[in-house]
DNA sequence: CGATACACCTGTGTGC
DNA sequence: TGCACACAGGTGTATC
């Protein structure tokens, strides 16, 4: 599931069951997923509350009123599932009533509202840790994160900064969460599309006025993603179980042999393998 | 330093 | 139906 729109989807999807509400109880059903979960992890998170939900780049950041913030990476395959309907009378309460837990169900928070939270995640590339949320920046995953492609400091002028003298091609740079935190391999090859530059480029040999357009470019098509609710690839839902419907605008992911989507262009959209991951794009406007 | 390959893991789709 | 294989939204680590 998870780009920087789909984790932002999973976080607002969270808020009605989480923000503010008391973690009653928290069932830890193995040992870790890419990593071994901290120390005293059900422990640490009994009883606190969710202070508020954030998001850093694909990570969700959960603060809790025991000083800890909850970090949580959903990997390749990570997604979240709320049960408990709304009381449709009651504003904030959920109705105690579940489905089993499900296969690949690892953490599953049973809150004080009654809404029961599960972290799936059948891959376990996905991550979990908490830390002191005053020494948050400094944790070792988020330290070397570069500017949230949404935020400021995100710009033609930083991508030209950080792609000087680079040699790899753009498509592996844009990968790189040092350079830019939050895009995948989707974004990347709709952005580089939309900016009509050949994922092969060479990052050091992108202009400044392309830059600046494929800056607006990446903010664009999150943003637009991040309004559709994410994409669902194969039938995943959302943590509200909604299906994000951006999958259906995809201009080249996914779309080998497809005609190229830019007004004027007759090419048919290829997919070459870059760091032995796919990259979707049309030869004929990608320059 | 930068560039690349590999590792981790399960599930699904395809072709025989 | 079984089997082998390729591939999947990520990213830390090892190696040159």
């Amino acid at each position: 599931m998870p780009e920087l729109p789909e984790v932002e989807t999973v976080r607002r999807g969270l808020e009605p069951a989480m923000a503010g509400q008391r973690i009653a109880r928290a069932e830890v059903r193995r040992e870790g997923l890419r990593w071994p979960f901290p120390a005293g992890l059900a422990d640490r998170l009994a009883g606190a509350v969710v202070e508020r939900l954030r998001r850093r780049s694909k990570y969700i950041l959960a603060d809790l009123s025991t000083g800890e913030t909850m970090l949580l990476h959903l990997g390749m395959s990570g997604r979240i599932t709320i049960s408990g309907m709304a009381a449709p009378h009651v504003p904030g309460r959920f109705h105690h009533h579940h489905p089993p837990v499900e296969k690949h169900d690892h953490v599953v928070f049973h809150m004080e509202n009654g809404a029961r939270i599960a972290l799936n995640d059948a891959r376990r590339f996905g991550a979990l840790d908490l830390v002191a949320t005053e020494a948050l920046d400094s944790h070792p995953l988020l330290a070397a994160l570069g500017p949230e492609p949404l935020g400021n400091a995100f710009s033609g002028a930083h991508l030209a900064r950080s792609l000087q003298r680079r040699k790899s091609p753009i498509k592996a740079l844009l990968l790189d969460q040092r350079i830019v935190a939050g895009l995948g391999n989707i974004y990347v090859c709709e952005a580089l599309h939309r900016a009509l530059i050949h994922p092969r480029r060479a990052g050091g040999r992108i202009g400044a006025a392309r830059l600046e357009r494929l800056a607006s470019e990446v903010r664009l098509v999150l943003q637009e993603a991040i309004a559709a609710g994410g994409s669902s690839l194969r039938d995943y839902r959302q943590a509200d179980g909604e299906l994000g419907y951006f999958q259906h605008s995809f201009r080249v992911y996914d779309r080998a042999g497809h005609p190229c989507p830019t007004p004027g262009c007759t090419g048919k959209i290829r997919r070459i393998v870059q760091g032995g991951r796919s990259s979707f794009y049309c030869p004929a406007c990608q320059k």
